[in-house]
DNA sequence: CCAATATATGAGTCTATGTTCATATATTAG
DNA sequence: CTAATATATGAACATAGACTCATATATTGG
């Protein structure tokens, strides 16, 4: 096993560059962001919520019925969407109509499942 | 709290479309893969390994000196990495250089790292 | 062949998160 | 006002996954 007890530097450096030349990597912080945004795609339930919100806007309880899962759970879920702003709500009366937040996010949503269906 | 016991019928269906009209969300195993591709990017550590392969394809002990985390980690998250096509790999002796797998990774990357970055 | 190096990987541990359950808030009807 | 409905949310539980450690495989040099 190469570098186990605190020397840290291998000794592969011979036949590329060397680590002067190395751009630095994304910045941790900036990583965890994008982490997180991603993270929040990262799920099926939330995902087939956004399939159901690129098609119209729906209130909480159609969304529950559209997946047969609780509304206990479309409303986490959705919260965290708002979160990442990844969907926008209205109120209108005791219903909460929720749609996608912007084109990006369709636009994002349709690229990755294209790209998956191949 | 609505929809508790066995009656999964919402009661708010008047003012919006009835569910005859809805659309089926996506396949459940659908978006189970779309998840899982998703969940492979929702990791600051595999982010920032592309970050630096965005950069230049580069080995796993370089890699690992980039992130100054261990080669071990590295090379799991590679194969992550690797089974979701997100790289791609070349042996050259003893070391094994990856590289983004295609340019669309390159584009999904920097579009969200942009989109982010508001 | 044998030692050293570069990478890969299985097992175990610790943490993060998705769901359910119970409850809270908000709005409308009567 | 009170009852009913629609949604939100805190806590607890269960599962997934990221890292470390130890070890395995592969390649080169002597």
């Amino acid at each position: 096993m190469a570098n186990k007890t605190g020397d840290e530097a291998p000794i592969c450096s011979e036949s590329h560059q060397p680590s002067l030349n190395a751009v630095p990597p994304l910045e941790i912080e900036e990583s965890q962001d994008m982490a997180e945004f991603f993270g929040i795609l990262a799920d099926p339930t939330r995902l087939r919520l956004i399939s159901l919100l690129s098609v119209s806007e729906s209130c909480v309880c159609d969304l529950a019925e559209g997946l047969s899962i609780s509304e206990s759970a479309v409303s986490h879920q959705l919260r965290a969407l708002r979160n990442s702003r990844l969907v926008r709500y209205r109120k209108s009366g005791r219903q909460v109509f929720y749609r996608l937040h912007d084109d990006q996010v369709l636009f994002l949503y349709r690229t990755v499942r294209e790209h998956l269906q191949e």
